[in-house]
RNA sequence: GGCCACGUGGCGGAGUGGUGACGCAGCGGACUGCAAAUCCGCGUACCCCGGUUCAAUUCCGGGCGUGGCCUCCA
């Protein structure tokens, strides 16, 4: 089963061809540890844990690497400590603490490696030092700078190319810079920002810029060239392409990665997320009012590339999506994930076509038909749903609507003997005042069990 | 202004040069005391205008709309 993957340089889906299948290897992005991090960043943490879990099956578990890096040094992390008076320290902390619980929860698996920036300087001020000496950068004013002219085919990730970036300039640009693109590999830091010793004969003590860190740390625990190298669309420019040059550049390779994926914008109800709009959502937010697993769920109902409308309306049919999966397969044994969960993911993680294959599974095992409940089973726990008992599952939504359980049973039994009376109205009577309060009635032949209407 | 995406039925959302994925909602039927659940059936959708083609929602050009990036910010 050959994978396909979209790669955002060459912008065509390829069959992925790993440079060694006994060690398949992927880089993403990960948070800069300031604050909770928002919905929109649980998308590539999801998006490419569906993909880490996929490779594993592919591959074998014990033949993939996924390093997704923390950033921990950064002018946003110094100006928050600084304005709740606490270390740096503490609050790079408390904050990857607090993003792993959230990721944990929306069941994606943790990385083989998770890289901090602040442990990984060495590595940067070799590579710094590297580029230096090779000319593609420079020291000027104790800031060390790369020099996007000393590489010609710079641009490609984000097809920028270099003229029409000059001609396209607007800003301020340092005056400390030989060229407008140039951007800053090194800088000073003042007293009462972090620094470390500094490399290229530079006295001032300093810090890395936004963009080395991800080279140092590729390298480091993935070599000078690997597989796949992810994170949001957002960073194509300059994120990535500045990563791109930089190793490129310092190890005088062609590529970096093979395969450079992308996964699209979030948007909240119709409106782009941000604070002012008071339409920013955290993680922790979502996590509040509904189960890891609905979210995650809501996530992959589109595809990875596309743009993503996060929607209240979304989550609850999510949740009512998932309850008819529990359902149809809640307590069930595993029997592995399907093949055709696994082709559609194969087509580069066309994740809405997967969730059509569950919907088929489903119906297999309302119709009877044999093993139909293992194979959902074993493709829910796949993708890292149906984590919970049946019963435990049920009880998010009760503990969600705040229903008085023994007044419902109770009204059941009074129910119950209306009906074995046939006294019609009465049973209806109770019915109707059950659904008032949000509780749905099934009668079997086994007698009568409730939900939480949804 | 430049570059890059996206625009599919009431809603969400795949996909494809030629028989209307899938889900939610809705409608009809079976089942049921009546319901719910389940099962069966039901939808003449591809932003607009040109072009290519026997045939375009799918390819090409233009337009409109939405979003992203273009800054050592987020």
């Amino acid at each position: 089963m050959d994978l396909r993957l979209y790669d955002t340089l060459s912008r065509e889906k390829r069959v992925f061809t790993p440079l060694d299948p006994n060690n398949v290897r992927m880089y993403v992005c990960g948070p800069t540890v300031y604050d909770f991090a928002h919905i929109g960043n649980a998308r590539p943490v999801i998006v490419f844990d569906v993909l880490y879990r996929l490779l594993r099956h592919l591959y074998g578990a014990d033949h993939v690497k996924y390093v997704r890096n923390i950033t921990d040094v950064d002018d946003k992390i110094n100006a928050r400590a600084a304005e709740r008076n606490i270390p740096i320290r503490d609050l790079t902390e408390e904050t990857y603490r607090n993003f792993k619980e959230d990721v944990a929860a929306l069941g994606c698996l943790a990385p083989d490696v998770e890289p901090r920036a602040t442990e990984h300087i060495a590595e940067m001020k070799t590579l710094i030092e590297r580029l230096v000496a090779s000319g593609h950068a420079y020291v000027a004013e104790e800031h060390v700078l790369f020099s996007v002219p000393s590489m010609p085919d710079y641009g490609q990730l984000s097809k920028r190319p270099l003229d029409e970036m000059i001609a396209g300039a607007r800003v301020d640009v340092a005056p400390y810079k030989r060229h407008d693109q140039d951007f800053v590999l090194w800088k000073p830091s003042k007293e009462s920002e972090p620094g470390w010793p500094s490399p290229c004969g530079i006295a001032t003590p300093g810090r890395p810029g936004w963009h080395i860190e991800c080279s140092a740390m590729s390298w480091k625990h993935l070599g000078e060239t690997f597989d796949i190298h992810g994170g949001g669309i957002d960073l194509v420019f300059p994120h990535h392409e500045n990563e791109i040059a930089q190793s490129r550049c310092a190890f005088h390779a062609g590529v970096m990665a093979n395969y450079w994926l992308h996964n699209g914008f979030l948007q909240v109800e119709g409106e782009k997320m941000s604070k002012s709009l008071g339409n920013f959502v955290t993680i922790r937010d979502v996590l509040k009012d509904w189960p890891g697993e609905v979210a995650r769920f809501n996530m992959l109902r589109t595809h990875y590339r596309q743009p993503i409308d996060w929607t209240v309306k979304g989550l609850e049919e999510s949740w009512k999506t998932l309850d008819e999966f529990y359902a149809a397969a809640g307590d069930v044994a595993d029997k592995g994930v399907s093949g055709e969960v696994l082709w559609a993911l194969t087509d580069d993680l066309n994740t809405p076509q997967m969730i059509a294959e569950l919907h088929r599974l489903r119906a297999e095992v309302h119709s009877g038909a044999a093993g139909a409940p293992e194979a959902l089973a074993g493709s829910l726990r796949f993708l890292g749903f149906l984590r919970e008992t049946t019963a435990q599952w049920a009880g998010r939504r009760q503990a969600a609507s705040n229903i008085d359980v023994s007044k419902v049973e109770g009204l059941i039994q009074e129910r119950t003997a209306a009906r074995k009376a046939k006294n019609w109205t009465e049973s209806d009577r109770i019915r109707d005042a059950l659904a008032a309060m949000g509780v749905v009635l099934k009668d079997s032949k086994d007698g009568t069990t409730w939900e939480i209407a949804r």
